[in-house]
DNA sequence: GCGGAATCCTTGATATTTGAAGTAATTGGC
DNA sequence: GCCAATTACTTCAAATATCAAGGATTCCGC
C-alpha cells in the first residue's frame, strides 16, 4: 500500500494547489475588474440565490467561515448599500441579510465575467470529464463531512 | 453552451468546498494533536524535502505564500529551533532555511499522521480514480498558470 | 408562564496574510 | 571598476480571518 498511500498525498496537494491558484486568479481579477474579493462575490452569490434573503447563520454556513467574519463582510457591504440587513419579524436575535437592487446589478455584472473566468479556465477539460471530476470529488467531500473509520 | 458553462461553475464551487473542508481538517487535526498548523507543515515538508535547505524565496514559491508571510513563519519556527537560518555564503542577500535535528524529528511525527489523515480521507476513491483526478487537476492548474485564450 | 439551556449574533482580542515600500547586495553593460 | 537595474529579503500597515466571551432572545419541560 506503500504506492497508493503516496499517491493520496500527492492528489492531496496537487488538489490543494490547484485550486489555490485558481483562487488566487478569480480574486486578483475580481480585484483588478471590480474592486472586490472573492469572499464578498461568494456572499454576494448566496444572496442572489435567496431571494428571500438569509440569516447570518445562514450565510455563514454556505461560504464556510466563520460568524465573525460574516459580520466583517456584512457590515462592508452595508455600507455600499450592496445589501441590506433588518431585524427578523419572527426571531428578533436573527438578522436577514438581503440583496439591494444596487447590489443586484454588481453582482451581475461580476457574475457574467466570473462565469467566463470559471468557463475558460475549465474548458481545459471536456464536459464529461467535468462531470466524472465534480462527482468524484462530492466523494471525498461525503466523507470528510463525516469522518471516517479507516477502510 | 449553457449547461457546460454551468456545469463549469458547479465544478469549481465543489472544487473549492471540497479543499477547504479538508484543509481545515488537516489544520484543526495538527492543532490538536502537535500544536502546529497546515502553513508551517507545509513549509516544514518543503524543508525536509531539501536536505541542503532553501532560500526564503523558494519556500515562498513552493508554499504559494507571499515573502512577507515566509518571514514571519520562519522567524516563528526559528524561535522554537525546528530551523535554522543562515546567510548564503555565495549570495549575501540571501538566507538559506534549514531543518534542525529537532525540526526533523517533528515533522517526521506530523508527517506519519498526516499521511494517515490523507489517506483515510481519500480511501473514498479507488487508486485508479485517484490517478484519474491527480491528471485531471493537472490540466486545470496547467491551463491556470498560462493564462488563457478562450477556446 | 417560569427559568435554565440553547440559539443567534456581535464584539474585541488576536492571528494570519497580503501588498507596497524600503534596505542591502549582486549583476551586467559600459 | 562603476553605476543603473535587478534581485532577495524584511518591515510595516492594512485587510482578513479566527476564537472565545457576552448580550439578547427564544425554546421547552414543567
Amino acid at each position: 500500500m506503500k504506492t497508493a498511500d503516496h499517491e493520496s498525498l500527492r492528489l492531496w496537494l496537487r488538489l490543494f494547489t490547484t485550486t489555490t491558484l485558481v483562487e488566487r486568479q478569480l480574486d486578483s481579477a475580481l480585484k483588478r475588474d471590480f474592486n472586490s474579493t472573492l469572499p464578498r462575490f461568494d456572499l454576494l452569490a448566496q444572496l442572489q440565490r435567496a431571494p428571500d434573503g438569509l440569516r447570518m447563520g445562514e450565510l455563514s454556513d454556505r461560504t464556510l467561515t466563520t460568524g465573525g467574519n460574516v459580520t466583517w463582510l456584512v457590515r462592508a457591504l452595508e455600507a455600499e448599500k450592496l445589501v441590506t440587513r433588518r431585524v427578523s419579524p419572527t426571531d428578533k436575535r436573527a438578522a436577514i441579510v438581503r440583496l439591494t437592487a444596487a447590489g443586484r446589478r454588481h453582482f451581475a455584472q461580476m457574475a457574467q465575467a466570473h462565469e467566463r473566468w470559471i468557463t475558460d479556465i475549465f474548458s481545459a477539460l471536456s464536459n464529461h470529464e467535468q462531470g466524472e471530476l465534480h462527482a468524484r470529488l462530492g466523494v471525498v467531500k461525503d466523507r470528510v463531512r463525516s469522518p471516517g473509520r479507516s477502510s
